[in-house]
RNA sequence: GCCGGUGUGGCGGAAUGGUAGACGCAGGGGAUUCAAAAUCCCCCGAUGGUGACAUCGUGCCGGUUCGAGUCCGGCCACCGGUACCA
């Protein structure tokens, strides 16, 4: 019989479905394991990142089930979020149809994967029923103190008169105005997720299974630094300031300070402006382009002298001019710097370019020159001398220095050592339409309004045009007047509705009891909770993964979820992504025009279109909807069945790691398990009784198999495993045993590959008789004894370069292998009549002769 | 700019500090076949040599070590994130 996937995949996804294999019920007599796949954004069209993606978390939920492990392992849609309203403009639909058409194409094209999911459980953050929840938590969270209204910076588009995301900012203009975008200050709603900053990076400790990077990263980004904050006293002041108050991680460096720099949104900048059209000129260069950090700190260094002067702490006689410097941001630390050129690469060229003076206060060696071309930044430890100390020695580090210049300032009134962190609060306040609204009333004598419990979910209302730029809710008066909910006067609603980061940041809570009348049931939440194992991007690796890390703490102390649930993600796995190159021409309005995969030729080092135009091609890049660049699984589905897809995408590379996509090689995974299904017919078919030779040899290496593909699974080592599935499955087709033992062989294999590919393996499971289902079968476990080899191959080293082997018993002691190593030929060529030098034994492992 | 990561044959990649290139793809050769498809077997880093073999070789430069793809320092290239893409 051949193979035919679109036969057994069909057949055992209803056997799986009618034994409701994978639907997920509390049970306190086994130990449960939740996994779960980072969920997706509905995009409409299922990629080849997808398809890795739940095929690594369904090998773990699959390998979890057969170790006696009750395993819930749902899926849902992150469906709140822009694409929605671009297609609304783009096409005229409305996001709410869009989205949820894209939902129900998506979950077609997920489900012949034969995924083990419990689809009984799946919900999109947009479904009324989830955003009202949301909308509990956040009440409960305002109550709480955890929630603030303040000031924030936003990306303005002064000709549509909208707020624009940063991805709607290209070349610091908007995206479809074209007009130069400015800064703007909004009121908005933020989460205190900087109250917690201590807490969050103290607690990132303790998560042992997390990738060391990922804890990097959000150490970084958390940025927990200990400085000295301190005032320069104004020469004259302006206004309400006589003084300067500055931040600063290196006050070792002060006696090194050229200038004092600060924000052009600092109040003194703001001040100055209002009478100095000059500095206002200028301030409102500085707050052209767009908000990301990235354009803040590639921009052009630009600084302006206000004249006013400042006195430097340590001698009242010592002037210093302040300027605004368009890099020196609000939002860290007091919005003011002291610059010192010497000693930081940016006040370096910023003092370069406006003639500032540039002091050494340490150098390399005694005997370096104090003439500098560039900053000199050396490492906090590293051991430098000091021209200019002022509370230390000559000879120290920086991390030392540092610490007695903060002694020294507290103990002279100059400052207070302080620590600051460079996490902010999260701004949640979008306006969009589709999104969560937040659910508050502005009335004229309350102020600002919770919305009353019993009166959510607050709708999103469904007839709005997108045909006018900005936020269709403003301009909806029956949705937007409303009553107070404390006095009953006519009051507005507030129209911003929530970041969708806030919709993914307890998802994996609401997984627990998805259809609960509050946001989780207490008994579901207690049992299912934490993730066990969590599966997404690396580019997910801060902001997602923080705020969630947030979130649970957020809902730990509004009573949501228990305390033992304060880090939700009990181990974490990054995977890498799926890229493809990028196609591009340039289009008639000199914007580029991207083109998919399928319409490129590739020919003559270059890629053509039908009608001969060459494209510019981008060699790796995310796949992303935007870019035509995404790669669609469903044709290698259709042609080979999802076996071979989840097979191929587990072994062309390892999981953690970015891989160029490439369809070469699907065939091959093809062929590969229509080799093992005749396999299992050929052993179906032998004669019953019919001796071989050999079983010893073929049990022994399925227990090495049994050992690698438990550890490759364990370790997301996919790849490697698959490797060695290969081997074996060569190993039993070629080996001359008798039935019993290939039996046993066969049954094993189909056990060690059935978490990669479900349905072939039920689909011998079934042949050769094995009992119900693969899926609920126990998982084989390796006989120590089958695994220990009695004789090992030495390979001997002359100066570290393999030159020879001998095989030795396994525990032959040091000196007989040393005796048997000096004996070997090829040593005692290389010799040639000397000894040794040294003789180094690695028992089981190497022999090196230093000659 | 800043933070994090990655770099190994023609390609995807393997390798607890211990035989670099497992396994797979592509390619070459052979068997089978009237022929082909399918299948099976063998070869396959570079250079030199008929060959045994020798030398070189894991982005670049340097270091630690008996021994470095692996550890350390510096550089280059690419990828991700950079707080309103999700």
């Amino acid at each position: 019989m051949p193979y035919t996937p679109a036969e057994i995949e069909a057949k055992w996804q209803a056997a799986w479905a009618n034994a409701e294999t994978f639907k997920a019920v509390r049970d306190l007599s086994k130990p449960k394991y939740y996994v779960l796949e980072m969920f997706p954004y509905p995009s409409g069209r299922i990629h080849i990142g997808h398809v890795r993606n739940y095929t690594m978390g369904d090998v773990i939920a699959r390998y979890k089930l057969s170790t006696g492990h009750n395993v819930l392992h749902p899926m849902g849609f992150d469906a709140f979020g822009m694409p929605a309203e671009n297609a609304a403009m783009a096409s005229g639909g409305h996001p709410k149809d869009w989205t949820y058409k894209n939902i129900d194409d998506m979950v077609e094209q997920m489900k012949p994967l034969g995924l083990g999911i419990d689809w009984s459980r799946m919900f999109a953050t947009c479904d009324p029923e989830y955003y009202g929840q949301q909308q509990a938590l956040f009440i409960d969270m305002l109550d709480a103190g955890l929630i603030d209204r303040k000031n924030a910076t936003v990306n303005w588009d002064p000709v549509d008169m909208t707020v624009l995301a940063n991805e709607q900012v290209i070349d610091g203009k908007g995206w479809r105005s074209g007009a130069e975008v400015e800064r703007k200050e909004l009121t908005q709603w933020f989460f205190k997720i900087s109250d917690m900053a201590d807490e969050l990076l103290d607690a990132l400790d303790g998560l042992d299974d997390w990738p060391a990077k990922v804890r990097l990263m959000q150490e970084n980004w958390i940025g927990k630094s200990r400085g000295l904050q301190f005032a320069f006293s104004m020469v004259e002041g302006v206004g309400a300031h006589d003084r300067v108050e500055v931040y600063t991680t290196r006050p070792d460096t002060l006696m090194g300070a050229s200038f004092v720099g600060i924000s052009p949104d600092h109040p003194l900048a703001k001040e100055l402006e209002a009478n100095n059209p000059e500095i206002a000129a200028f301030t409102a260069e500085c707050r052209k382009g767009g908000t990301t950090a990235e354009a803040l700190e590639k921009a052009e260094k630009l600084g302006l002298d206000t004249g006013l002067r400042v006195r430097h702490p340590f001698d009242t006689s010592w002037e210093l001019p302040v300027y605004i410097a368009n890099f020196i941001m609000m939002d860290y630390g007091t919005g003011a710097i002291f610059g010192c050129p010497a000693h930081d690469q940016r006040d370096f060229d910023f003092a370069t370019k406006y003639g500032l003076p540039i002091t050494p206060t340490f150098l390399p060696s005694e005997d370096a020159s104090e003439e500098l071309t560039e900053a000199f930044v050396p490492n906090k430890t590293d051991m430098v001398h000091w021209v200019k100390p002022f509370a230390w020695d000559a000879a120290t580090n920086g991390e030392d220095a540092i610490e007695k210049a903060v002694d020294f300032c507290e103990a002279n009134g100059v400052g207070q050592g302080v620590t600051k962190f460079r996490l902010r609060d999260w701004g949640l306040s979008r306006q969009r339409y589709w999104g969560a609204p937040i659910p508050v009333v502005h009335c004229d004598s309350c102020g600002v309004v919770p919305e009353k419990k019993e009166n959510l979910p607050v709708e999103l209302p469904y007839d709005v045009s997108f045909d006018i730029p900005g936020n269709p809710l403003d301009r909806h008066p029956t949705w937007r007047n409303v009553p107070c909910p404390a006095c009953g006067n006519p009051a507005t609603r507030e129209t911003d509705t929530m970041d969708t980061f806030v919709d993914s940041s307890w998802y994996f809570a609401r997984f627990t009891s998805p259809h609960a009348d509050t946001p989780t049931n207490a008994e579901d939440a207690a049992y299912w909770m934490n993730v066990d194992q969590y599966i997404g991007g690396i580019e997910h690796a801060i902001l997602h993964l923080l705020y969630s890390r947030f979130f649970a703490r957020a809902m730990q102390k509004t009573g949501h979820l228990p305390e033992a649930a304060i880090e939700p993600f009990n181990a974490l796995f990054t995977q890498g992504m799926v890229t493809h190159a990028i196609y591009k021409t340039d289009g008639a309005d000199g914007r580029p025009v991207y083109h998919y995969p399928e319409e490129v030729e590739l020919r003559d080092g270059g890629g053509f279109l039908k009608d001969g135009t060459q494209v510019t091609i981008v060699p790796s890049a995310k796949m992303s909807k935007s870019k035509n660049n995404v790669v669609d699984p469903i044709e290698i589905i259709k042609q080979y069945g999802a076996d071979t897809a989840r097979w191929f995408v587990l072994s062309d590379s390892p999981p953690e790691r970015d891989v160029e996509w490439t369809a070469s090689g699907a065939e091959a995974s093809y062929k590969h398990l229509a080799r093992v299904a005749a396999l299992s017919e050929k052993i179906d078919q032998m004669d019953r009784d019919a001796a071989g030779s050999g079983d010893e040899d073929l049990l022994r290496a399925m227990h090495k198999t049994i050992q690698d593909v438990t550890g490759g699974v364990e370790s997301f080592g996919f790849n490697a495993a698959i490797a060695k599935l290969y081997g074996f499955t060569a190993a039993l087709s070629k080996s001359k045993a008798g039935y019993e033992a290939k039996r046993e062989a066969i049954l094993t294999l189909a056990q060690l590959m059935a978490p990669m590919t479900p349905h072939l393996a039920e689909e011998i499971w079934h042949t050769q008789g094995g009992e119900g289902l693969i899926a609920n079968a126990p998982w084989p476990v390796a006989d120590e004894a089958m695994l220990v080899e009695d004789t090992v191959t030495l390979p001997i080293q002359i100066n570290g370069k393999r030159k020879s082997e001998i095989a030795v018993p396994k525990d032959m002691p040091k000196d007989e292998v040393e005796k048997l190593a000096l004996a070997d030929e090829a040593v005692i060529k290389a010799l040639d009549g000397a000894s040794p030098k040294k003789l180094i034994v690695v028992p089981g492992r190497i022999v090196n002769v230093v000659i």
